[in-house]
DNA sequence: TCGGTTGTTTGCGCCAGCGCAAACAACGGC
DNA sequence: GCCGTTGTTTGCGCTGGCGCAAACAACCGA
């Protein structure tokens, strides 16, 4: 598949990067289209590859012994993903599923040690994504640890929204489906309990709901019940 | 202060590296004794310095904004931590405290692109760190969705006392001082809770407490709580 | 040795949120 | 257009674990 240059050279990743180091990274990578639901890579297998996301929205989900999911991020557009390879980890910590129809870039873990020596600055992209990642996974332990349900998930909706909203004429829309199930999944609480607070949001004008779908209309209302801890 | 070598080069940090690696490496750090209590550095100050725990135990703490604190972990002998500059982070995301009087060494950041570049196994070294802190708060957010308190705890006691763990006459001791209130902001929990099921582990033999202390008396029991879903 | 501080234990009541169940609604394949 | 599947809503009862409170125990500095 041929690459469009123009669209991935303006990519946080690539920034800095003159022509001859966007061919030499380029030039070991594959583009390819990925159709909704299909599993890109999975929980404990050997990682192989990494990626970048080019178009489309990506969910990690992370599967316990006992059966359990949890969706540990989506990943958007622009961003590295499966990059095991960086942090010395021979297999994938969780699973990646296609939220959408998406379009990545495949380098083989192979090109790692070559590029990190090459195109420094790539690989700092890298590792910066990864402490990202820590950061925020970290956040979110403090979040499960200190919040109730309730502002757990308004935060939730705030950052997706944040992340991956699309304006719309009546607020800011998840562009991808999501359903309560895995709002339930990101923020561990049940799908009933998600599906009440919205509804109980909705009432109040904060969200709009659909099938698989979720509006937020109101995102300051919403950060209202985000912050205020023990409300009535 | 001068430098042990022949303790320091044992470490796995070290693994694989020569003489002239070796030197280069501790060439640009400081050795200094850190008294218990202490804090290293604070969460969100500027990050100038990366560390390495030769011996004691440290205690990474963060703290929200409505004052509410979280133990993200325990630093162990022989372990990286403070290394915000290997993240490409600017700032420190936690801050550390001295459990008991400890022995560490210092780098400047500066010094980090020098020795990354001629010392890559030091670096890959502080990259797999990441990766494994990274992982395992990952699971750790799985282990709060899915589990019981009474689960998580049992977790919690196991891995500090494979980590961190004192063999003694009577059982595993955690050879540092640790409060009901620290497991307690380890699991998300409160120190009542945390009390209360001590003693209860207590009466069954699993466990015998102490101020500031916890010994496990019989791992295999422990266990059998962490795993068995839904007893009664 | 004493008094203050810090950590631990335990009782009691309550409620946020889960589990279960059932009805409903939207979508997609045929 | 029909039907099975998948996702959503809502009611109801229950309980794990928190909040509050009070007593106690160990340690530490003077």
């Amino acid at each position: 598949m041929t690459l469009d240059r123009s669209l991935i050279a303006g990519l946080p990743v690539f920034a800095g990067l003159d022509i001859s180091g966007l061919d030499a990274v380029l030039a070991r990578a594959r583009s390819s289209r990925v159709p909704k639901d299909s599993e890109m890579f999975s929980q404990g297998a050997e990682a192989g590859s990494f990626f970048l996301l080019l178009d489309g929205h990506i969910r990690v989900v992370r599967t316990s012994p006992e059966g359990h999911q949890v969706i540990a991020r989506y990943i958007n557009e622009g961003e590295l993903f499966g990059i095991a390879v960086a942090m010395g980890r021979s297999t994938y910590p969780a699973s990646a599923i296609a939220a959408v129809d998406c379009v990545v870039l495949t380098w083989p873990n192979a090109a790692w040690p070559d590029l990190q020596a090459r195109v420094p600055s790539f690989a700092a992209s890298a590792y910066k994504t990864i402490g990202t990642r820590l950061q925020e996974t970290q956040a979110q332990v403090m979040e499960m640890s200190t919040q109730q349900v309730e502002q757990r998930i308004a935060h939730a909706l705030l950052r997706i929204v944040s992340q991956s909203g699309r304006k719309t004429e009546h607020g800011i829309e998840i562009d991808f489906p999501i359903t309560r199930q895995d709002i339930a999944e990101m923020t561990g609480t049940t799908l009933h309990t998600v599906s009440r607070l919205l509804s109980a949001w909705e009432d109040e004008g904060f969200v709009k709901g659909g099938r698989q779908r979720v509006v937020v209309t109101d995102p300051h209302g919403l950060m209202v019940v985000a912050e205020n801890r023990r409300r009535k």
